[in-house]
DNA sequence: GTGACTTCGTGAACAGGATCACGAGGACCT
DNA sequence: AGGTCCTCGTGATCCTGTTCACGAAGTCAC
């Protein structure tokens, strides 16, 4: 703990963090005990010089000629990543979404217990998924308070997505996971991070789009533009 | 369409059309006719001047002193995206996630339907889920093939990913849409895109984390660390 | 038609990342 | 101990993307 990692990380860095840690838990299970920047590279399917300047922000932990010493590497990226406690986490939505996320049980090994679901839909209220029981939203304050919950997920229709956030902020969570398609807006401070699916499979379309017109724009041609 | 966009549309700017189609339709739904950069930047929650350079790679649509049309802007971005016809897709694994995206429906409508489910595991075939049929994962081939699938949903654990993409690609499939928690890789010109949860909420905790380091770190703040 | 006003399109400057290349530090063998 | 080999850490460079600033082009009122 003394030697202070250098701050500020880039936000390209903090995401690739998470991708290495799996890896190197991977490792860690297989009994490897040292990695090369190299194989690292390989199995992230990443640059080796990537890796390393990666690794560099959290501090020097690498040993030359060895490499990283896998165990001790996943306790300080658990460290940086703030893994070595558990986030509680709220799901709004108790929808086809909400229901498979609670559901999931993943979470709770990887450190993300759910510890609430709530819904606007009283139908929905009682109904237990995952072992979780729906409540109702109004019960959000509530439930963020006594559990310390900082992250909420927003797993409603996007006409409901705005109203969902700005119940959790109010509630006093403090990062959000928005799967709702559309953008929300939030207080200064707040963290946001969107996945959107429908984006996802849109920017496949688009490239299975230009494929295509590549390959007729093209006429038997060698003329690639390797992408 | 003697008009030839300019070609090679940057990457991010193509993660970025399909959240201003989705803000224009929803303009086109509220009657709006012509729309500003500015406005637009308002409700997408970006930079103006990154609007215009954004659709300005689509080409020359807009009218200065008046805007973009809405519904012209709309037809050109559907366009480019290749979202003009339908893109049938084909999901792998038909666990929690699979049961989730096959049955959510909002993808028949955005233009992907779901030409099929399959799955390993002979106790979940022949179940019917969002009114499709899971069938046998040997049956990928004749799927794809018969529905010319270009697109592949990898929604199966971690372990399986890799046989999932294999056969994904096997068959004939070219864009590959990842939800397990697990790096694939592919033969170059296939086209991959990850969603991982995990991942996301474990950026979460880091800005969570270094939010509350910085909290410490500030003299006189009253609260202690937890963890 | 003229002038004031609005908004686009884009070159230029700037910032953040990715990649390269190489020196430094350490292990291992003889 | 000395030499060789390996791999990290990082300055330098390149590239992509973002932001700024302003001329160009159009609308609208009169």
């Amino acid at each position: 703990m003394a030697d202070r990692p250098r701050r500020r990380i880039p936000e390209a860095t903090v995401s690739r963090l998470p991708v290495y840690l799996r890896l190197l838990n991977e490792l860690a299970d297989a009994e490897t005990h040292h990695v090369s920047s190299e194989q690292l590279a390989e199995l992230g399917g990443v640059n080796a010089a990537k890796v390393r300047k990666d690794l560099s922000y959290l501090g020097t932990y690498g040993v030359r000629g060895v490499g990283y010493e896998v165990r001790y590497l996943v306790y300080q990226i658990e460290r940086e990543l703030g893994l070595n406690h558990d986030w509680p986490v709220v799901i709004v939505g108790a929808g086809n979404l909400g229901q498979a996320l609670s559901g999931y049980g993943g979470f709770g090994q990887k450190g993300f217990p759910v510890a609430g679901v709530v819904d606007v839909d009283p139908s929905k209220i009682g109904s237990v998924i995952g072992g979780v029981r729906v409540r109702h939203i109004d019960e959000l304050p509530q439930i963020v308070a006594s559990r310390s919950v900082a992250i909420g997920v927003v797993a409603v229709p996007a006409t409901g997505a705005q109203d969902a956030a700005d119940r959790l902020v109010k509630a006093g969570v403090t990062s959000i996971l928005n799967f709702a398609p559309a953008v929300i807006a939030v207080p200064r401070g707040i963290n946001v991070r969107k996945v959107d699916l429908a984006l996802e499979l849109q920017i496949l379309s688009y490239r299975e789009q230009s494929r295509s017109t590549t390959l007729r724009a093209v006429p038997g041609s060698g003329k690639s533009a390797s992408a």
